[in-house]
DNA sequence: TTGTTTCCCATCAATTCCCATGGCATCCCT
DNA sequence: AGGGATGCCATGGGAATTGATGGGAAACAA
């Protein structure tokens, strides 16, 4: 089964701060999650720190198990290590898909990016992020005032200069 | 169950020193404790010591029971065995979650952390951190002056240089 | 006994659980 | 091809449970 997240799509926030995951991020989130087996409801991790964000970010358990052990190797202390337990460890969430295919979104997570009626999902590799949809907009319109030409097919980047 | 704590939360700490622990911090340390099973009460270590740290640090039983592990590779009576044995074994308490889901810090440990009112839990992987909501926030804006961009995502850190 | 520490019970709001509906696709049968 | 039947998906709503917190009585210790 797929490990990666396709697509993108806007699902209604409800009163109780309950989503819908669309249908195909399930599918990965069921299989990146080692305690899952049909039947269960699986888990993810939500980020939602980050002073520059503005947005959540999605993580399947096994991506998360990734991510601490990259912070392991850093020296105990350091502030590098600090700053990234602040936002992996301290500003995330545990959630679960219920057996309708939803999770439900604090208010805290809400209010950080400014969540009211809609929520866009949109897949980031092995993770995904949750925008507000007018910021999303907003993002990608930011990009062209970056030095990105719009008019630019981004496919001649793949096989161009890295970084 | 997770064998590691998540998230940050804010709870009042009332006149006779109770404290509720976050729901979800329940569940790790109820899951970290041998001697625990449904309906009993679940205990917990609370170190309070370090000159140099104005919080508390709360370890589940059997992250205790690791810390003791590593400290007795130490030759007995060495200097570095003896910083931690007091650390780690004098300056700690046992607490118990009781029924209701709290703790009772007692004033010896509020008061090295000046803690009055509120008391903010931090997860920090295996362990968790009390703090004086105020100085954890002094303490997140010090991160700055050690060599740490604070409008830079942490995220960034991940794959780079250590240290 | 006087102040402290436990234990037990009470309250109110937030969160979870359970059940229900309408809309699309798909599959199948004739 | 028509007409169901089936099943998954997105969403709604109420009931039941849990969570955070307050307060008093009982047990202790000084």
């Amino acid at each position: 089964m797929a490990r990666r997240f396709r697509g993108e799509s806007d699902h209604k926030v409800d009163a109780k701060g309950r989503v819908s995951i669309p249908a195909s991020f399930r599918r990965v989130i069921e299989a990146c999650d080692p305690d899952w087996t049909e039947g269960l409801t699986p888990r993810l991790i939500i980020v939602y720190g980050g002073a520059t964000r503005n947005y959540l970010e999605g993580f399947t358990i096994e991506a998360m198990d990734e991510v601490d052990d990259k912070i392991a190797k850093f020296p105990r202390g350091s502030a590098k290590r600090k700053a990234m337990e602040r936002l992996y460890s301290a500003q995330s969430v545990e959630a679960e898909v219920d057996n309708t295919g939803r999770i439900v979104l604090p208010a805290k997570l809400r209010d950080k990016i400014g969540l009211d009626g809609m929520a866009r999902f949109v897949s980031s590799g092995d993770t995904f992020e949750i925008w507000k949809p007018e910021a999303y907009d907003d993002s990608i319109a930011a990009l062209d005032d970056d030095g990105y030409d719009p008019d630019l097919d981004p496919s001649a980047y793949l096989d161009g200069d890295l970084g």
